[in-house]
DNA sequence: CTGTATCCTGTAGGATACTG
DNA sequence: CAGTATCCTACAGGATACAG
């Protein structure tokens, strides 16, 4: 009988409905890349608004403090003369970083893949 | 001085702009799921359809469309009398998987610590 | 500097109905 | 079974202006 109904693997259900509850906390747009960016050690604000650039301070704001309240980032403002408020990301955070170096790798791959391609395609084209 | 502005790291630039671009195609918020499901093997339309409860027909259509038209997945249409079609990974498709799987991982830990830490204030409440 | 508040838009995705 | 077409809503995110 070909048209059996095979069985899903399964060994561990993946995130079931939208990707989201489990991973709403990096389910922003721009999550991602501020936790990319946090990995590399503390930062401030406004540098992690300079390092991506495109993101506005709403989003900004508003990711950190998701991220915060997941207890993946850790803020810290310095009482200083023009206040500065550092971000950090915490144990938790700290794991979600090999999860976002995979996905970056593969969107790196990807990326060439499809340059290579579209060079073939004007250089040699049909074999 | 205290303030200086440290540099990121940067050993190889993140995807920059709204994850999108590179990851465009791992985007919909049900993508992940698919290609976890595909990755067991092929599996056809109401396969998936079940696999993955509360999708609707037009979504999974359009993300397998997407996949497909990205050349993550191959599309196979059975003549048989009631049609059935087919959906496979491919080569490409299969390099996503490493990444999926580190965010479905992330994603259960993430749930499982959430659980504990509510169990706990629950339990034993402020030390 | 670090945010917050508002308004506005695009678009993913749900519901539903219909087709080959 | 496997889609397609349409309508509709919610929400992420951009722009802008303002505040501590």
């Amino acid at each position: 009988m070909p048209l059996k109904v095979r069985k899903n693997h399964s060994p561990e259900p993946p995130l079931n409905c939208p990707l989201s509850e489990c991973l709403a906390i990096v389910g922003g747009a721009w999550t991602p890349n501020i936790i990319w960016y946090l990995s590399a050690g503390p930062r401030r604000f406004s540098e992690l608004k300079v390092d991506i650039p495109g993101i506005s301070a709403k989003v900004l704001t508003q990711r950190l403090r998701t991220l915060e309240a997941e207890g993946a980032v850790h803020r810290e403002v310095k009482p200083t003369s023009p206040p500065s408020v550092e971000y950090r990301l915490t144990d938790m955070g700290e794991e979600l970083v090999p999860a976002i170096e995979a996905i970056v790798a593969v969107g790196h791959k990807l990326k060439q893949r499809k340059a290579r391609a579209a060079r073939l395609n004007f250089g040699t084209a049909q074999s």
